[in-house]
DNA sequence: GATGAATGAGGTTTCATTCAT
DNA sequence: CATGAATGAAACCTCATTCAT
């Protein structure tokens, strides 16, 4: 019946708000404490629910961060890269807008915060996998972005046709790594990203004559 | 006296024994468990010890952690470092050494595998004030090598030198990192090392004529 | 719906009963060990739950202890001394039975005792000074109702009106710890309970001509 | 020989100074942290010494504080209460005099303070026997230098002779204590000492005509 | 489906005390 | 004799998770 279509439809609707609330909340806790002091009663808490009920949404800690903060971000980050990348400009100036943003969103940084405070517990290691299954398409999405980037340029003429694009991309990867997250005591001089930029933009570009 | 020399001798050496013992078991049960499920308890067992006498060698299980994961890591890697850098060969074949070989000591992995490990408590935020004390001498002598090597290759002509050599450093040390720690998802695709570090060098080389 | 008022009260009640079975427990340990000895985990042994169980009911072992000792104890008092208050008998009659009663209650013992045994740990000044809050309505009760016999007699030209009434209150409390906190050695000796009450009421009684 | 006399006395000598900075060190820390979180360490930190030293003067923690507490404090208050006794004045005054400075002194506060805080280990049920073994002659001091003052008054005509002495001093040491350690709840409000004074004076005073 | 309540398992840390040197 | 070092015992507390209602 119809009736019956809007009840659960209506219910569908309270219980996406209710799951958005404890996203947000984790999101939250996890920004002002860290993992490891996130417990899911202050996030219940927040929310103003029962620790219970999380266990209705997900099916453990790392479950819910696992989707608070990886799967969030990435979702938010691939449409924000798609944005610049299906817009204007030839492939240097893409990937130089991707990699300031990149940079400033901090996206790398929480991923590798997050995959090492979770540690090596086997409900962590689950929590990763099912994540992981969950991403794989979106994961492609954004390489494959990004690779298209990459092969525009080499198409162009700007980049260096001999250097595959994994590997470019790792690279590109790296840097913007390095840039975002640093090694307290190694890397902790402050580097302009454009000049980091810079030295990966030359050493994939085209080569002249060589 | 000399009998006081040999008591105070003997002491020392004891202590220094049972304080290696203790960061050995440390390092095992760390690379067994990872941060989380490391125990004091565990660590005291496998040494044959009560769990207090670690409190006599370390204020806290951070302190331990930050001894006996960062600080010798980074000792080890420094000499190893430091022996590729006075030995023979350009600051080319040099940087290439250095770059396989942390790249398969996995140093970088661990450091930020600990770093984020350890998460945000105020504790461990001071156990890693009191490290980055005491090894900002050798961090800075880290540093230094390779700021040595990458100077050296500008004198040669190997390298561009209008790039700065902070800018190298950092560069290095993010493919390094790139190439050490993946991010799960997103650079699960293995690349050859060499050609990350060609990418690299070849960014960082003397421009023929620009 | 009334299944659910009496889902409500079944667990409210069962709460409460559980509540009792800890407080009662938590008496009975202290009684028989002291503060110091007295621990969680007993306490719950003896309750026949966990020992987390507890911290549901009470946010540390302080803020149980006030409870089950601080509080309850004040709560009896209160109702036994309000129902000599508002018996028969004049003034004198009242604060002989307050007196007598007060002095075999143990009560001023127990305050003592339990406040010098929490020490002064922050969580302790923490529990007091909720504890304070709590109880401050019923102490000035308390207050009151002596303070009311007190004036009583003074209306009645049983006791010295130019005595101030906090004075007589001070006075009378004092030696009702005197009689029931002793200092094992200055204060061993046994003193009737009556000569020490003469003493009292012969120093604040009406002076004939003075 | 007399040089064995002289060492022994430097020995002597020196062990008692040593011995001395231990009480201090302890009545010190004592006071800034109470008797829960004054540890044996600390206090052999802030002498200089091992902790283990300290065992070589005092059997427990226990018997150490109760001789750097409870027997330097007894000594010094009965040296003054006696200075206060043989000097002039008639027992009233004197007894005002000893009133005022006890409660001044904090005697009674720290007493019952650290009675309670030692609760009730067999290791602190020795020590206080041992304790009152050792002081029960200058405890029998103290009592009899009131007990004096007390039957002068007597003599006098100040004081009513129908008083036991016993109960005059167990009266006066309780509103000195009434005055000393208040309950932090009932107690709570000040009361000028004089007041308190003037209704035990009243108390004990021989009665006109009646 | 949400909840209140309970729990088990552990975890770090503290400390008085002892013993060989 | 003083000491450095070690220790055993315990204590409090936290937290993710489960289950009856």
């Amino acid at each position: 019946m119809s009736a019956d279509v809007v009840v659960y439809s209506l219910r569908q609707k309270q219980r996406q708000e209710r799951l958005e609330l404890i996203l947000q909340a984790a999101e939250q806790v996890y920004a002002e404490k860290g993992y490891r002091d996130t417990s899911m009663d202050e996030i219940a808490a927040r929310v103003g629910i029962a620790t219970a009920t999380i266990y209705a949404h997900f099916a453990s800690k790392e479950a819910l961060m696992v989707a608070a903060i990886l799967e969030r971000d990435f979702q938010r980050i691939v449409r924000d890269v798609n944005g610049i990348c299906v817009g204007e400009g030839n492939a240097t100036e893409k990937l130089t807008h991707i990699f300031s943003f990149l940079v400033r969103s901090d996206f790398f940084r929480r991923r590798v915060q997050i995959f090492y405070a979770m540690g090596d517990t086997p409900q962590a290691q689950h929590a990763m996998q099912t994540y992981k299954s969950a991403m794989q398409e979106i994961a492609h999405a954004f390489t494959d972005m990004l690779a298209q980037v990459v092969e525009q340029g080499k198409a162009d003429g700007e980049f260096d046709p001999a250097i595959a694009t994994p590997v470019m991309l790792k690279g590109l990867i790296g840097l913007i790594r390095a840039q975002s997250v640093s090694d307290q005591l190694l890397n902790h001089y402050e580097v302009p990203a454009n000049d980091l930029l810079h030295v990966y933009l030359h050493g994939i570009a085209r080569h002249q004559r060589e």
